[in-house]
DNA sequence: TTGTAGGCGTTATCAG
DNA sequence: CTGATAACGCCTACAA
């Protein structure tokens, strides 16, 4: 066994050595290739790769002032939507983990989590957009999470050159501060008087468009909205459910079904309360697919048909919404365009970083007709 | 306005003149705050959130030795599934993305790239794993890509502590030389003679389950496989096919069809060589989801029924298998688990680093019988 | 409990 | 074209 775990990474100094020249013409021959003649380059990088040499992102960060890594933040919030208690590995690794045998099929708890109404959601479609298109750049990025407490952002905030985030409502003002130094993206909030860049669509429109063809097309007239009103978003679409129908003379309900993005429990009790009240409305409209499909499992519950007894329909156009049964009739988000519009912003801002001011990129959603409106 | 856009961040020093104490009052009251008063903690910590103070991560990086990222790192090669000319945002920004106006739908491109078969895929789920169990480890992810030339992997090194990698076939070498100063996770690799540490799966189990399913319950004995050799998850698989047939007595056919992961145009002129030849198996067995999904297109096209005239199965237990037509039948990897696991390894090997030998780390796959198979 | 000073590995600015 | 040397921002003994 020749191996020696040296642990201790090898630095300019031990490349410079090795090839007996000074550690500027080792950082020259990375970064200035052309300022170094081709025989002192050639041996320094034999040198480097000799020694297995990888230059420290950390201190070239700290020299340069910009670290080149594009982030992507979600706060905890969004990552309630795993079961906590499906832990697929806390219990693994006492066994086969370290013994070297086969890790059998069961501790592995893939058929608990393999589930598309988890995966891939709305934000892990725009975070791939994200993804590919800063890829597509040639620039690395940090996925980080966390609570939205002023050190777990700022701790983010210290390691990229720009952020994106999913806000949780509280969140701007935490942001604020850290706009003057790096610029940040919010997805899906509407604009306030903050300095951040903003990626969103534009849910009237899409709103529009699906309380028209539920009107129009199966002349269903009484609508319930369902969701959680914490969230812009949800707000700002059942605003505009209850304009557009305000608009054709229709007087909207007031009451919401409440969901969180759990699952069907709490719908069920709301559900049956409208039941035994008779007061089915003749269609559900969710401010999320998720919603609509915790939605789905309750109606199914409770002997409800869609649609024959009541039309459902979601909010993003997720992979999902194309696998229940009925498919679902949703408002699709361009989220992979999303995703990329917030990579470019970042990049943009960062590179020479003309300040150009700020941006609002507002996409139209797309009304997405299936079978479970009737149609 | 009174913004300013100072572009420089704050620093220990502003903190430390804005609170007026010394800088390492400043880095205590975030990294030791039990070694201050709590009157000079609360006030450095006000003031830091008064300047919108972000620790630099490279500075800190620089100074522990160790950046507390764990990376994931794709080769190109990955990254070729996507088609290069849906660049959805090259023609956009020149659009309305600057203007404010709304993005009209058509120009997101997003029919074109919302497709089941291209996400997720493998790679998506276990990276997704990987992302899972460093959220739940309170660990920052970096996701780079890039070829496997020795200053790409290397520049991705030099910023994380810990690496876990899809390699490409010449990879291992590249990664060799890095191996001794940070660990290294390959995944979905034979066994070799380096020092990284490897997360996979059984390839012989699953095929010998797929193989006696097909023997056993449709009398297919007649076997053709499909992929690259390539890759070496490939070649175990199409080895432990054959293996399993000649167990049984039968001898394997010595032709393989070879698909890249694109599309079924490379596939069609092989299938009609073997219709036009009579030569056509009882099944094709794939190397991968993939593979299986290029395959049915090119069988569709040539107007061949699965399963009526042939039948057809996977490897992976991608999402995507789920929703071909017919549904899939596969081998399903836990893919969720093997990035868990992964995280696991570079997270426990980092910490205070016991060196604790080599992880080699083997899950059990599990045949998923749908349609395609006849069944 | 708080302040001082040296060092982490690069980059960049100068001389040579 | 190459070689010293001073930042870069933070951490951490060590001193006060």
């Amino acid at each position: 066994m020749a191996e020696e775990r040296t642990t201790r990474r090898p630095t300019v100094y031990d490349v410079a050595q090795e090839a007996k020249v000074s550690i500027a013409s080792v950082s020259f021959a990375f970064r200035r290739p052309d300022k170094l003649s081709d025989a002192t380059r050639e041996r320094v990088l034999d040198a480097a790769r000799r020694l297995g040499y990888a230059p420290s992102g950390a201190a070239r960060g700290l020299a340069r002032g910009r670290t080149g890594i594009l982030g992507l933040h979600a706060f905890d919030l969004l990552l309630e939507r795993f079961d906590p208690s499906a832990q697929p590995l806390s219990g693994m690794q006492a066994a086969a983990f370290d013994s070297g045998g086969v890790i059998p099929w069961e501790q592995t708890y893939d058929d608990v989590l393999s589930d598309p109404h988890a995966f891939p959601l709305y934000v892990d479609e725009v975070q791939r957009g994200f993804e590919l298109e800063c890829w597509a750049l040639g620039r690395p990025v940090m996925l980080s999470s966390g609570s939205d407490t002023d050190v777990s952002v700022a701790d983010t905030v210290g390691r990229v050159d720009g952020l994106a985030i999913f806000p949780s409502p509280q969140t701007a003002p935490t942001l604020a501060r850290h706009s003057p130094s790096i610029p940040i993206v919010l997805f899906s909030m509407a604009p306030g008087g903050d300095h951040h860049h903003r990626v969103r669509v534009d849910n009237g429109h899409g709103m529009r468009a699906l309380v028209t063809h539920l009107l129009d097309a199966h002349g269903a007239t009484d609508l319930a909205f369902v969701g959680r009103l914490e969230a812009e978003d949800a707000v700002e679409r059942r605003n505009a459910m209850q304009e557009e129908l305000r608009k054709r003379g229709i007087r909207p309900r007031d009451a919401v079904l409440d969901a969180a993005v759990r699952g069907p429990d709490e719908l069920i009790p709301q559900l049956r309360a409208l039941l035994d009240g008779g007061r089915m409305p003749h269609a559900f409209v969710c401010a999320t697919d998720q919603n609509a499909f915790a939605l789905l499992d309750a109606l199914r519950a409770e002997g409800v048909r869609v649609p024959e007894d009541v039309i459902v329909t979601g909010f993003d156009g997720t992979l999902g919404s194309r696998l229940t049964t009925p498919p679902l009739t949703t408002i699709r988000q361009p989220m992979e365009a999303m995703g990329r519009a917030a990579a470019r912003i970042l990049a943009g801002s960062t590179q020479s970083s003309p300040p150009s001011g700020i941006f609002d990129v507002v996409f139209e959603p797309r009304l997405v007709i299936r079978g479970s409106c009737g149609c």
